[in-house]
RNA sequence: GCCCUCGUAGCUCAGUUGGAUAGAGCAACAGAUUUCUAAUCUGUGGGUCGCAGGUUCGAAUCCUGCCGGGGGUGCCA
């Protein structure tokens, strides 16, 4: 059991029949942020001031007598305007780690309230290659998914793929005109990847094209308008918040033309994509063609639909092999493609949604604008999907929650979705949107892909992988170290650091942030990366190894703990608070609550090691001790990274 | 225009949901090594938590306004 859950069982029953609302109270105690105020400290004295009518200092001296925790901690103590600090005793620490670290789950108890989340990840549009942006979405819905099946609960993973838009209709009309056969017949993939950039490069030089005149236009007027300011007699104040404003719009007029720019001269510098988008003019409106003839059934481009789609998939499940990432289903939009047009007839019929300029509509509380979900062409909408995939799941799975890992872009459309699901009657189940912030790139604009050439995910893994084994692997580095490796061990090693460093990276940051895509720093194997904590698990092992004696959890009885320095202390500590950290990660779905502590386990591991010699120790009883530390300290760092997708060497 | 979101050390980021003197890593500087794997450890310097008010025992955290960045905003996903 938890210590902190331990504690707070003990303070709800001194509180009991005391104040109103014992439970609520429990809530404010913590762990120390200092630890020179203990370990736990509870702030629950200083709000009861109003309800009991009396100085907090006094109402923390009464608690502290009614309270019964001599058996856990050491004395308890009042401090400032009312905290009480909590210091666990050192006996009580060294029974509960010798518990939890032989138990199989390290003494992690199942959910006594086991909940059914469905969580949608990952994502991706087939036929479009995975680039850094996925990376997200797929790491924390991963890690997600392993917490919550560790703490106990039923886990959906599903993959919501993106098998039936537009992309579909750009590839199919690609396929029947730009297709080089032989390309094809080789290396489908790619060559498919090669005609839906071919479109788009098209699509985006037609549709920039006739804009810049007016980019342009507007470029000059705004420079015009910013001349005509910089003469005129406003008063100071007045004068320089408009030069501010109109100094904006240059910029933005410019960013506006440089974008259009960027779209058109691909094309405009090579007379051949002159010529192809001379012969397939309004091609954007070709492709929607292609992708409606698809939906409508035409049987010719259902077949090539169904000739790509397990291409791409197969290359979208080499990467989830790469990167060790399972789903439960692969339910994508065509999936839900045939319920949609009864679901849309079903609310119109109830009344929940009505025809508006031509498209029907729900009308929600609260929103200016209306979800569409179907329009006037006839079409439906990533809105109706997602309205399907809820009944469907519902249905099939009668979820506790669904959580959906993405972009925080799509913020409004989920709030829409979710009011228009408490509107259709879907009250019992918590509808989240798991968001994440923007991946940027050096410039701290959103991560690019570099002038035209697609920086694929693939590439990137194997880039982390090779930096991975120069760094692991340096030769001095290893004989200093007498590590001696095959050539494959180096391989395996390289493999699991780099695709580590790139989830950890990814993991260790609040998923609600931005944060700047740097490569170097991910594959680095310094600071707080994978590759630290990695480290400091061979070294756990390591010890373990050298004493020649065999540790398991089986046999760990016969290694008494023993606390008696302070680095063993901290250590221990740390290692029970494995599971409040687990429980921190599903609060509000933040992985980077786990990246943290272990973190701060590694750093505390790394303290011990200087400072607790284990192999020379003065005396058996203590060498014992400190092997069974090293063992339980391996084993949650190793469960820890487990449930964050990151693996474990014994040696590195 | 309206709505959402962010602003913390030179840089990259945390901050346990309102707790005590705001923390890491990188970079800089000073130490520790015939090692239990130095990919390490110990220490130093570095802050107007964007600004101004408010709420209360107590605010980086909640509220209001302003400044600045990002995003969204009726038929894309």
């Amino acid at each position: 059991m938890q210590i902190l859950s331990l504690i707070r069982e003990r303070f709800e029953s001194a509180l009991n029949g005391w104040v109103k609302n014992p439970l609520e109270h429990v809530q404010r105690i913590t762990p120390a942020r200092d630890p020179q105020h203990g370990d736990y400290q509870a702030n629950i004295a200083m709000p009861l001031k109003a309800e009991l009518g009396k100085a907090p200092q006094a109402i923390a001296a009464e608690l502290v007598a009614k309270l019964k925790l001599d058996d856990i901690c050491e004395p308890l103590e009042v401090a400032g305007p009312g905290f009480i600090n909590l210091r666990l005793r050192n006996d009580f620490l060294a029974r509960q780690l010798e518990q939890s670290a032989r138990a199989e789950r390290l003494g992690i108890e199942p959910a006594t309230q086991v909940k059914t989340f469905v969580i949608d990840y990952s994502a991706p549009n087939v036929a479009k290659p995975m680039h850094v942006g996925h990376i997200r979405s797929t790491v924390i819905g991963d890690a997600l998914a392993r917490i919550l099946r560790f703490l106990g609960h039923r886990v959906i993973a599903d993959n919501h793929l993106g098998d039936w838009g537009t992309q579909f209709g750009m590839i199919i009309y690609g396929y029947k005109n730009f297709v080089d056969p032989s390309a094809f017949q080789s290396t489908p993939v790619p060559e498919l990847s090669r005609l839906y950039r071919l479109v788009q490069t098209l699509i985006g030089y037609q549709e920039s094209l006739p804009k810049l005149p007016f980019a342009e236009k507007k470029l000059a007027e705004a420079q015009a308008a910013l001349v005509a300011l910089e003469t005129s007699k406003l008063d100071e104040k007045q004068k320089a918040k408009e030069l501010k404003a109109a100094k904006k719009s240059i910029d933005s007029a410019q960013e506006g033309l440089d974008s259009l720019n960027a779209k058109v001269s691909p094309v405009a510098s090579n007379p051949e994509l002159v010529e192809l988008s001379k012969a397939h003019e309004q091609l954007e409106k070709r492709c929607q063609l292609e992708t409606v003839k698809l939906h409508e059934g035409d049987a010719e481009n259902l077949a090539l639909w169904n000739q790509f789609l397990p291409l791409s998939i197969q290359e979208i499940e080499a990467v989830y092999r790469r990167l060790d990432i399972k789903f439960d289903h692969t339910y994508g939009e065509s999936f839900y493609h045939p319920m949609l047009e009864g679901l849309v007839q079903s609310l119109v019929d109830q009344g929940l949604a009505v025809t508006s300029e031509g498209a029907i509509c729900i009308f929600l509380e609260g929103f200016d604008a209306p979800m569409i979900i179907r329009k006037s062409d006839g079409a439906f909408l990533y809105a109706t999907t997602d309205l399907a995939t809820i009944e469907y799941r519902m249905k099939h799975f009668q979820p506790d929650a669904i959580l959906y890992v993405v972009d925080f872009r799509q913020s409004d459309h989920f709030q829409k979705l979710f009011a228009a699901a408490r509107a259709i009657g879907y009250s019992n189940v918590q509808l989240n949107h798991v968001s994440f912030g923007t991946v940027l790139g050096p410039d701290g604009k959103p991560f690019k892909t570099r002038s035209g050439t697609v920086l694929g995910l693939e590439y990137l893994l194997d880039e982390a992988v090779e930096r991975a084994y120069q760094a692991v692997c340096d030769p001095d580095r290893l004989m200093k170290a007498g590590l001696d490796f095959t050539e494959d061990d180096k391989r395996e090693i390289a493999n699991i650091v780099g695709h580590g460093a790139i989830k950890y990276a990814d993991l260790s940051h609040n998923r609600t942030s931005d944060y700047e895509f740097n490569i170097d720093k991910m594959v680095s194997l310094e600071g707080n990366t994978a590759t630290y904590i990695q480290y400091m698990y061979a070294r756990t092992g390591s010890i373990i190894r050298r004493s020649e004696m065999e540790v398991n959890d089986a046999n760990l009885h016969e290694f008494p703990i023993q606390i008696q320095q302070q680095a063993e202390r901290d250590l221990a500590l740390n290692l029970l608070q494995f599971e409040d950290a687990l429980h921190q990660v599903t609060v509000e779905y933040l992985p980077n609550m786990l990246t943290v502590y272990l973190y701060g386990l590694a750093k505390q591991f790394a303290t011990f090691f200087e400072e607790c010699p284990v192999l020379k120790a003065e005396d058996q009883a203590t060498k014992r001790s400190r092997l069974a530390i090293c063992y339980a300290t391996g084993k949650v760092l190793r469960q820890g990274l487990e449930l964050l997708g990151i693996g474990v060497v014994p040696r590195m």
